[in-house]
DNA sequence: ACCGCTTTGTGCACGTGTTCACAAAGGGTC
DNA sequence: GACCCTTTGTGAACACGTGCACAAAGCGGT
């Protein structure tokens, strides 16, 4: 139900010409992959996972920016913002290239349209999400995934109950028929939302079809091959983190009384 | 599931010895004494955020060993298990104390005690729900609130035609009682659930209580005072992070032929 | 008691990410 | 154009997390 509302910039292509080819190039992702991503950096100028973390805040927020009316933004504002510190955001942005106008700031549109570029959001990717619980029936109504370039193609559950139902405009369809519509849609991105001990065998079947980006629901590692990417989406270990910080707090407030 | 109690499982009477036996081994930070009530330690936490954050897996993953019957693990197999690498997770265990033994491996009840006990699960918590839409509706099913001392005590919406129902056995209440409810339960983890725009304002409100801990869905940066941790959880950033990895690997073949 | 095998715990080196501080660069003004 | 003011972009120091390699420690067999 968390209503999104960020559309897609519709800036010009002017300027285009100072985009250079960033050649990207960067070891393993965090994923959950098996063997940990080791030496290889073959071509530099990649940019950190770290900064790619945080890319999709600064254009979340410019895109407010950009709403309010907002042309130009200085590193000040924009960390604020985004709650980063400015020597970070500068640093972040100067890894895409050398945006920015000594004295005065960023152009907003300008800067939404280059970040967006670097995410890859200027293409297309076709979404298919397994599982159809309470969680995949809230992912298929989530906003986020109509803009910047991301299209559900399909729902799909092992419930044959279940087929056929429509959510968000989405047909549900069956797992048998999993192989089927990746290769149809060309989907590039699967969303794992099925219960835990389903999860690796749906990831090996996405894989085993050539999805190679995976956002993973279920609490499980999943294993996958070298070159497929894998985030985990966990919410009871985000809880986890949130009460050992909780029991620390406390502590410290004990021994201070 | 888990029984985390912090009582001796004993199959074996040496577990018992080298439970009081516990040295301190790392600088300054106590182990924990022998009585588990955990007393003044005061004593800086020497557990990176990095740990902490793999903590809740390595615990997880054990659970399931557990439940296979499994009575002592290697690192190298809980490291197989879990994603990592053995020697990262040997360093982890360690911040924790030395238990284990040289030659045979990890206690498996052993060790999910005292990662439980590290974690802060061995205390209850009472959480709250704000925001009752598709994605609350998810969360407040999930089982993962159920265990390990997460309890919903209540769910709370704005809309006032959803309150009085009932999900998950858990009933509707209207947001104007959100800070009755957060004192008479003693709530220390708030959930946002809502839409963007409402999140800063829940956020103030529960920060306004006394909750410190907060677990945020909405896709917007929350401000919050010092003391207060907040986890954000957001599905378009992981999405555009894939993305961004995606058109890499895009880059990459295309530049290979 | 000794020996050899296995596995932990950890010092050290390395790579990555963050912060600081400042020179270079642009715009505005006269 | 010369000057001043603002803000970027970045080198260099620093902090932190990771991986390697090995000595210390336990166990079982003889």
């Amino acid at each position: 139900m968390v209503d999104y509302s960020p559309l897609f910039l519709g800036s010009s292509e002017r300027r285009a010409d100072r985009w250079l080819g960033v050649s990207v190039s960067m070891a393993g992702s965090g994923g959950a992959s098996a063997s940990d991503a080791m030496p290889r950096q073959s071509r530099r100028n990649g940019i950190s996972e770290a900064t790619v973390a945080r890319l999709p805040v600064y254009l979340r927020v410019l895109t407010g920016f950009a709403e309010g009316g907002i042309a130009t933004v200085s590193s000040e504002q924009l960390a604020q913002a985004a709650g980063v510190g400015p020597a970070k955001l500068r640093k972040d942005l100067s890894h895409l290239g050398s945006y920015g106008t000594r004295g005065v700031g960023y152009d907003v549109e300008y800067l939404i349209y280059q970040i967006s570029r670097v995410l890859g959001l200027t293409q297309h990717y076709s979404v298919v999400i397994v599982g159809v619980g309470n969680l995949g029936h809230a992912l298929a109504g989530y906003a986020g995934f109509g803009t910047r370039g991301f299209r559900v193609v399909a729902l799909v559950d092992a419930d044959a109950s279940r087929v056929g139902e429509t959510i968000a405009g989405i047909e549900v369809r069956h797992t048998d028929e999993l192989e089927t519509i990746i290769k149809e849609h060309e989907v590039s991105i699967g969303v794992i939302a099925t219960p835990a001990s389903a999860a690796q065998d749906v990831c090996d079947r996405l894989v085993g079809c050539g999805v190679t980006s995976v956002l993973n629901f279920a609490p499980v590692v999943l294993n996958v091959p070298e070159q497929v990417d894998v985030r985990k989406v966990d919410l009871s270990i985000e809880l986890q983190i949130l009460a050992f910080h909780e029991q620390r707090k406390a502590l410290v407030a004990q021994a201070r009384s």
